[in-house]
DNA sequence: GTTATTGCAAACAATTTGCACCCAC
DNA sequence: GTGGGTGCAAATTGTTTGCAATAAC
């Protein structure tokens, strides 16, 4: 990890991402912030967490819709996620671990963390696209 | 798998699909049928792949740029992505799928594909951030 | 003939960028 | 005083939507 030198607005955010158990989108963190009257511009909160990113200080999910979730880096959680109606449904099991370290140890990457996810229908969806 | 009609645009965009050995992106779908003669607007292409999405006939991966990347779904390729310069490197390999299986099972859901990424920097990108 | 599908262009939403200002050192 | 960090507003990009024209059955 290259030694930091963090922007107080990169610390603020990475203070906020530790306080939640949530992922945040950059317009939450922007909605959050404010709400505690720690106002900061959208633009730099971008900024911040495209270095925080770089730095491997947080982890990253991207929707479909385009719009990215950002949470601390320590969080492994994975996902069921419905593609009809985007209901998400977090996965406590990480089957990959293992796989990881030995990609790491490869040497070829330097592995920050990564994203695994479960397309297809939930109950719901699936019962009511069958007529 | 809902008993399946399909649209003329739906078929020949599954078709593309099953002949190109890389995922394409919608813009790609389409600028590839204009070139092939087969004109199609950008709409369709939109519409067409979200309902072949829908009934689980093609896999989606959103690049953190928030674009989206459509293939057939019988591929089970996964890949290391840079998160500096975006470049990725498919890994032929899947530590998934005996856990796939067993959330299948579970029948809590109906899993149609999984996407596995792993994000940190190449080392390239890592060597050159070192300064 | 009726219904679903299509194309076009306008609308949308998340993100990025240009630029002037300002703060920290 | 200088350079990086910041806010604002405009620009960009992928995607979605309204609606009239069209094709399918």
């Amino acid at each position: 990890m290259k030694p930091t030198k963090r922007t107080r607005s990169q610390e603020r955010i990475l203070a906020l991402l530790g306080s939640q158990k949530r992922s945040l989108s950059a317009q939450d963190i922007y909605m959050e912030l404010q709400r505690a009257g720690d106002r900061m511009g959208l633009a730099t909160v971008y900024r911040a967490l495209d270095a925080l990113k770089l730095e491997g200080a947080l982890q990253v999910r991207t929707l479909e819709t385009g719009e990215s979730l950002y949470c601390s880096i320590e969080r492994d959680k994975h996902h069921f996620t419905c593609l009809q109606c985007g209901v998400s449904v977090p996965i406590h099991a990480c089957p990959v671990r293992d796989f990881e370290n030995r990609l790491r140890q490869s040497q070829k990457f330097k592995v920050f963390y990564h994203t695994l996810e479960f397309f297809g229908l939930c109950t719901n969806c699936d019962r009511s696209g069958e007529g």
